[in-house]
RNA sequence: GGUAGGUUAUCCAAGUGGCUAAAGGGUGCAGACUGUAAAUCUGUCGGCUUACGCCUUCAAUGGUUCGAAUCCAUUACCUACCA
């Protein structure tokens, strides 16, 4: 099968470039790239999309190229954005490369002997450029009409409330930079990104195309929307980042098991690898999550598929424990074994055993240190709502305190607050 | 530069001297139902407080008043029309 047809089958492209050539073209290996710009120190699910497509490329024989946008992140891209940026300072724009460059080498193969990943930074071509040069030799080649007609600067002129600024202007000239020295030097065809790239991956082919004379391509993956209208991987509490330090492995978890049974099976297809999860799977999943949808069988799947892709089997495994026995409806009979596995999975916090002695620590104040409720009113409010368990009973007391006599196995005390939110607190 | 209008809590948005921590809606949080769903219904939704209550907030600063989100002045930003 073609990559072609295989991200076709996915949902995976949104638009491309002469397409019946591109299929030609790509019938034998070919280098393709794709940008990532450092903007935070680690990537979140919603970049995961065309770094996996660079993946899916690299399973059938291409070489990808992964490019840091050292340079253009300093910049800021306009696309997609209703508002001007804030620049980054190059202190934090390093220190964020070196985080990305990092997860990036975890997805791609930089290994593999026939068509290894490779990850460059396009600062290392723009820097030697003096802007003069560069107004030269590839300023000349843009039309400020054409330029202006794009979607990602129209949209922005036409807000007179934001406006755009030169610099950010300026971002799709150096994104066709890119592309033109990574055709140049590395001999790369085809760049690929989300839909907002599009006008970004024209201005590179036309650059390309007068500079070298060569036919590139570009392919665009769409964006990622939830059928209920709200961002794709945005929760309440924020973007879900594949750093585990910014989200646990537990809560990048339980991400993928809440999906909403619509977009489930899109999802399977849109980020799962056909090494994890074959073709025929996802559509006999389909056809289970249709049947027996309380099964949840897709989701269970999605979640251990992601889990093992970017933070490892063991961390997979230490999930579906822990999920299974906070959600499995056996907490109240557990196990110290048992509690053990959940303990440093679900968010754990430490409290002095001290406190716990004589009256003990009020309920509200250990909601707060708990970080399940963000202010001690709140915390009153969420247990007069009846939100509130301690080892999985409900207490509806305000003036609860917490002693050692509620410790679970002489150290822990099971706190939650609604239905998903667990917190082990230790005693130490 | 001129004229007119605007700036309210997480977002949208009402409020034009005391009854206003401030209507309504969204989002969020929690409860019931369920499948760790969806839909629906209920509660809650500035901070502190067991509570009476106290404190901070209606762009910023200063003023009028017993009392201001509401009136006045100045400043900043935004919008529309004109130049």
């Amino acid at each position: 099968m073609s990559i072609i047809d295989e991200l076709k089958w996915r949902g995976l492209v949104a638009d491309c470039t002469d397409a019946a050539e591109l299929e030609k073209k790509i019938a034998a290996p070919i280098t393709l790239y794709c940008g990532f710009d450092p903007t935070a120190d680690s990537l979140h699910v919603g970049n995961l999309v065309p770094l996996l497509a660079l993946r899916r490329f690299q399973l059938l024989g291409h070489f990808p190229i992964a490019v840091a946008g050292g340079a253009t992140g300093s910049i800021g891209d306009p696309s997609g954005k209703t508002a001007e940026r804030q620049l980054l300072t190059q202190e934090i724009l390093d220190h964020n490369i070196a985080s990305v460059k990092v997860q990036l080498a975890k997805l791609l193969d930089f290994e593999t002997k026939q068509n290894p990943a490779r990850l460059v930074d396009n600062a290392s071509w723009t820097k030697g450029i003096s802007f003069l040069d560069f107004l030269r030799d590839i300023g000349k080649h843009f039309s400020v009409n054409q330029m202006v007609a794009k979607e990602s600067v129209r949209a922005r002129m036409e807000d007179r409330d934001v406006g755009i600024s030169y610099t950010e202007f300026s971002y799709m000239l150096l994104q066709a930079f890119d592309f033109m020295v990574l055709c140049r030097d590395a001999n790369c065809e085809l760049q690929i990104g989300g839909s907002d790239q599009w006008g970004n991956i024209t201005a590179g082919i036309e650059l390309t195309r007068k500079k070298l004379g060569k036919h590139v391509f570009g392919l665009t993956l769409p964006l990622i929307t939830n059928t209920d209208g709200s961002k794709f991987g945005k929760t309440a509490a924020g973007a879900i980042w594949l750093d585990p330090k910014r989200t646990s492995v537990y809560k990048f978890y339980q991400f993928w098991i809440n999906t909403d049974d619509r977009d489930v099976i899109r999802y399977l297809k849109y980020f799962t690898l056909p090494e994890i999860i074959s073709r025929e799977e996802i559509e006999s999943l389909g056809k289970k999550h249709i049947e027996n949808p309380e099964a949840r069988s897709a989701h269970k799947k999605l979640a251990a598929a992601m889990t093992l892709l970017i933070h490892g089997s063991n961390a997979m495994l230490s999930c579906q424990i822990a999920s299974e026995i906070l959600f499995g409806g056996s907490v109240e009979k557990i196990s110290e074994e048992d509690f053990s596995e959940i303990v440093g999975e679900v968010p754990t916090k430490e409290i002095e055993k001290l406190k716990l002695d004589g009256a003990g620590i009020p309920l509200v104040e250990l909601l707060v240190h708990a970080g399940l409720s963000p202010s001690k009113g709140q915390a009153r409010k969420d247990i007069e709502g009846g939100g509130v368990n301690i080892n999985n009973v409900r207490e509806v007391n305000v003036a609860r305190a917490v002693t050692s006599s509620d410790l679970l196995f002489g150290k822990h005390i099971l706190l939650r607050k609604g239905k998903k939110n667990y917190v082990v607190v230790t005693a130490k």
